[in-house]
DNA sequence: GGTCAACATGACAACGTTGACTATTCAGTC
DNA sequence: GACTGAATAGTCAACGTTGTCATGTTGACC
């Protein structure tokens, strides 16, 4: 009762192997009439394609691995959740890899996975995505991959890419601000290895240039994406005589610790002080008050890579009409919450 | 220069392929020297055997399943890189699969999934873990897998589990609020389909009968594993002319909304009431003050699931003098912060 | 009607591994 | 020295799929 092979398909529908595994992999030479009576056999039968003996047979495999270090657990779900979605609709499996970015033998060790684990090719989220010297040596190695990381433009390069526009959505977020009169906004950044930052830092800069407010570097903070980070920073700006009269963290885990902070200080949101975070993640829902942030759909933008990345590996898998981009982009969206009403 | 086989492996070592085989798979009957010799071998070519091969070959699999549902991210990716490493550790891959457990399909959704991704077991985590309808009938499939759930003593049946005692670590969270002078604390549960809300609200109510302390059932409200859900039940207890002066969140999140709660009401923690949550997620370390908490290492939980599951599916793998238990207990630590100080 | 190309299909081997079976070696025994 | 049985090693086929190459089938054109 378990098992259908491609020989139990063949049979049923009388015609050969080979002609099935055709049907299987669209492949252009098999008669409409023959590929309508497979395909309802194939349906009937409930047949799937195995994919250890597709994986054996062919160099080819219909694996991907999906390789991050990421504190968020909040993004790799979604981002897991997109890919293997995406997966499932290809056909292809997925493995996850875990893996810590700053390690030495990083390099090797993405190379050892796709050999031992014969993985078509990888899906990168960032911050292992952004740091090229990793991405360099998986190009040379001849390993196929797609990123995902964050850039208000195409990056050069053959290698295929989602770029998440972060900066556009913090000059977004930045404008709301200064819609709603602020005009001494502090900036709390994330680590400035995650590509994230300086993008996101750049869209503010830009957004009160744009409305000629000269931008006060002493309330551009450095720190890390996390709470403890914004507690910290926010509870010294509201020491200071000239506190903002706004803080835009880089994430809403930083604006989260900005809230706490200022609610410690005895001041209030948004009355006193208005917070903004990015990336809607539920530190911005279950805030009080609720965080304004912007969000991207990541679950829509893992999706869009693996697309990318079976484009680059198999381009005849794809529909005959379909567009052949190497690159997407996305833009996260503003959402207006009461914590700058 | 990518990928070394048994071949040769064989050809280096100058025996047969087969005799390799028996190596690699720790089969006995190969004498002390030809073993040592084929060990340096698969050493020197750096050789590891092709999953693919191995699992088409015989119907024995080196793959496991990990199911989840859960509505929280911390946990699925800490029992994710447990059982990953475990995996890895006994040369098993690992394919994750979320899903629904409401859904009506799921079982035959959990047989497909077995049988099409020729999977040698799975690994089961709450809250599907916990629905017997879905275990029992995994188990009449003759499927393999090992559940992680929350229960104060060995569940009866043949299949593999290991157990998080919450029933006891509520009684020590319950037993320090006690200690600290609290008499009136309310208890505000998760989904009742969650075995942890039960097991953790028996191990309340025996911590309150052992200090001589009646259970005021109006202080023990149902509800959601939420933050909103917290908030709400919480605002409501402080609005009473009888509020308690202690809230037992029955995880985090919900201790986390009950902590807002409080604060928005005008009152502070734990001055005018304490509160303490459950399960040691970030919420609890993010909140100011920080929560009062149970944690369990996930990670190690979910390693000892795949050793059982492994023990389960070839007890033959396993080093000789290791113990053969089904069933594997976790008692989860108090961990004492400000919220109850 | 015969020729040729284009299209459609099939036969067979091979991917790397292991199970079932067979062959060899080597003590120990009569 | 031939006979056992256990210990050790090897041969071969098979798992389900697809690439290569060969074959059959169609239709258009002279």
């Amino acid at each position: 009762m378990s098992k259908a092979t491609i020989k139990d398909v063949a049979r049923v529908a009388g015609v050969s192997l080979k002609t099935v595994s055709r049907v299987i992999n669209n492949e252009p030479t098999v008669k409409e009439a023959t590929r309508k009576k497979v395909r309802a056999v194939i349906d009937d039968l409930k047949y799937q394609p195995d994919m250890s003996a597709r994986n054996l047979r062919g160099n080819k495999s219909y694996a991907i691995g999906l390789v991050y270090d990421n504190p968020n657990p909040y993004y790799v779900v979604d981002v897991q959740e997109g890919v293997l979605k995406a997966c499932r609709e290809m056909g292809y499996s997925l493995q996850i890899h875990p893996c810590d970015a700053a390690h030495d033998g990083i390099v090797q060790e993405l190379c050892d996975l796709v050999n031992n684990s014969r993985l078509a090719g990888l899906v990168i989220a960032p911050p292992v995505s952004e740091n090229e010297a990793i991405t360099n040596a998986l190009a040379e190695h001849g390993i196929h991959f797609v990123r995902i990381i964050s850039a208000s433009e195409p990056p050069k390069g053959k290698a295929p890419c989602v770029y998440v526009n972060d900066r556009a959505a913090a000059r977004s977020v930045a404008e709301h601000l200064i819609d709603h009169g602020h005009t001494r906004i502090a900036f709390l950044s994330g680590e400035e290895e995650h590509l994230s930052t300086p993008e996101r830092r750049a869209g503010f800069k830009e957004a009160l240039k744009a409305h000629g407010i000269s931008v006060d570097d002493s309330l551009v903070l450095p720190g890390a994406y996390s709470f403890d980070s914004g507690f910290e920073r926010a509870t010294k700006l509201m020491e200071r005589s000239d506190r903002p009269s706004a803080i835009f963290g880089c994430n809403d885990e930083i604006a989260a610790g900005a809230l706490a902070a200022v609610k410690t200080s005895g001041l209030t949101v948004p009355g006193d002080v208005a917070i903004a975070g990015f990336e809607n993640s539920p530190f911005s829902q279950h805030s009080r008050p609720p965080l304004t942030t912007a969000a991207q759909s990541i679950g829509e933008i893992a999706r869009q890579a693996m697309m990318l990345l079976i484009a680059e590996m198999r381009p005849q898998a794809l529909a005959e009409g379909e567009v052949q981009t190497t690159t997407a982009e996305f833009v996260p969206e503003l959402i207006e919450r009461p914590s700058t009403a």
